[in-house]
DNA sequence: TCTCTAGGTTGACAGATGTCTAATCAAAGA
DNA sequence: TCTTTGATTAGACATCTGTCAACCTAGAGA
């Protein structure tokens, strides 16, 4: 991914408007961002569909499509272990989108992670 | 029905994730992201409508369109000037969006007021 | 093997979205 | 007042989205 970390001091090519308006596109949703923030608020990092089912009203095939857009825009990752299916957030993707919205914030210098 | 809170942040209640998520959905479309950075990118901070209708291959209409979704998201605001109406972008706005992707870069050391 | 359970995929469909043309509104100037 | 220019609104329409029911797949355990 190669969009400047400035990008919204600068102009935005059409290429990269593209790649950036997918992304947030995707968090555009209620549901995706519940989904997000509850895999995000979860201590160990990782939720199991099971549990993020149980979370909504709605039926399995429309989380699994919520699921399979936030995979696609590269905002989360998965992995299976027997039976179960487990989603972790991508942070590197979401402070890139972060420090497009708001490049000041990220002029701060970064600390010890 | 509550989901149990954790260490690491709350999942977002469904009237916050709406309200998010309109921002969010504003900022999905590639060209309404270029307008967004035509207008920050801008040094007086304001662009005149003609310009940014001029900087794209779209009609005035569809421009106008794409301005009043990123007004009504306060992504942007505007002022009529005689015949000419300008545009300008609300940082705040998009600082919001960007704390809530990234929470760790807006950390500053200065102390929480 | 066969069965059970957790997730994902497919197909269909109502509703939302982005774009255009045509019409309308607002201000300036002759 | 009439005309001209800049911008928004209205209506139409093709495409995209989110949701569900039905079906399929992967793995665990008899």
């Amino acid at each position: 991914m190669s969009i400047s970390p400035t990008a919204v001091g600068d102009p935005l090519t059409p290429d990269d408007a593209a790649v950036l308006a997918r992304a947030f596109k995707v968090l555009g949703d209620p549901v995706r961002l519940r989904v997000l923030s509850l895999i995000a608020a979860r201590n160990g990092g990782e939720v199991c569909v099971c549990d993020i089912t149980a979370a909504f009203d709605l039926t399995g095939p429309t989380i699994s499509y919520h699921l399979r857009q936030l995979r696609e825009a590269g905002l989360v990752d998965c992995q299976r272990r027997g039976t179960w299916v487990y989603y972790w957030i991508m942070p590197a993707r979401l402070a890139l989108l972060s420090r497009f919205l708001d490049p000041a914030a990220a002029a701060t210098p970064v600390a010890a992670s």
